[in-house]
DNA sequence: GCGTGGATATATCGTTACGATACGTCTGTG
DNA sequence: CACAGACGTATCGTAACGATATATCCACGC
């Protein structure tokens, strides 16, 4: 999904999607080589995309070869379909960032759903957690408590994010005139996006 | 190491170990069968631990078979070694939750660079991904974008956490004056460990 | 005395994905 | 011109995951 959304974006070679991807995610997971490449060649088999090896874009210079990869429409088909797709596969921790970082390709209800799909997923560890914490606590010692209660903390954290979050698309979702060009849209909830 | 830590509290079987490790890092990672077994079976092959099928610690009531794996001495021996190794494999993100739940058989000098050396390692992830960020927020949407402030934040708050635990740390390791050690030394420092 | 369901318990299998690395090219710097 | 370091494609060995097989124990109602 992730290779299929940036394709998306525009035709791009191996190490830039790698990059792009990098920094995306940043923290924590990464994209290898070891899964890039072979996915490549899965999708490339599928027919999800094409290899485009001269890469005449520019004009000259003879650029070392450098192998494009464009989405095609059968590509492209799936990348809307799989966004479209509400359940486990898109709020697991593994599955939530990448399909939160491409919200701009999707539909304001499965936003939504999706949102709201990560957020009880959260809770539900939170109350099963909170119910053993009182048991485990005793035996446990002051470092190992200490890292539950920052882990707590953190998912309580979390869990608030996706509440601002849906309460801005919540906002959002009312008002369904188009925007008037006069300013006086000042205090609008929108996901405080930098509008630069 | 985490099953060395656990087994070297005291002797358990299989499931359990997989129990208590998974509500002590809860919260995504956890061990599965797949790699606790065939871990449990190499460290028998180096004999860092043994088997002990007969299970008669209670009395009677011919509990059903389960196979209780118990640390040797040269089992201890690792655990310790690997406890004292400060670098890169203590504070990577994989290995420092485990690490950090078992501080409480660490002695504090280790503790405090295990703490700073992920802290430092926070702390180059965020000057980077800052560095980049002013480049790569113009060609990213909202989404992306908030996905990379919530990042940053996150981070920024694990490096305050840091930055707290390392206080107490210091605060307990120099009382700030001079204090002559008269009373006896014997059992101090240790943060009350479990059933004190 | 029987069946059902769920927790306990050990173990393996197929696949995915990772980390390291090989191999080559281009670009900037002293 | 030499060299370091970014760029770029690709594979290999292995660790770890998720799913599942198998089996026992126990509480429950009936």
């Amino acid at each position: 999904m992730a290779v299929l959304g940036l394709l998306h974006e525009s035709p791009m070679h191996g190490y830039e999607l790698r990059k792009r991807l990098n920094l995306m995610l940043g923290w924590g997971r990464l994209l290898s080589y070891g899964s890039l490449y072979p996915t490549l060649k899965k999708m490339l088999r599928a027919s999800w995309i094409t290899e485009d090896r001269s890469a005449t874009q520019g004009a000259i210079t003879s650029r070392r070869p450098r192998i494009v990869y464009r989405l095609t429409e059968t590509g492209e088909r799936q990348f809307v379909a799989l966004m479209s797709e509400v359940g486990p596969t898109a709020w697991e921790d593994g599955n939530f960032d990448i399909r939160f970082a491409f919200f701009g390709r999707t539909d304001m209800e499965i936003r939504l759903r999706v949102l709201e799909g990560r957020r009880t997923r959260l809770q539900e560890r939170l109350e099963k957690v909170q119910s053993q914490l009182s048991l485990t606590q005793k035996e446990m010692d002051q470092y190992a408590a200490e890292l539950q209660r920052h882990g707590v903390e953190s998912v309580e954290r979390e869990v608030r994010w996706l509440s601002d979050l849906i309460n801005a698309e919540r906002s959002q979702q009312a008002p369904t005139a188009p925007e008037p060009a006069e300013p006086s849209a000042t205090t609008k909830t929108r996901p405080q996006g930098r509008n630069g």
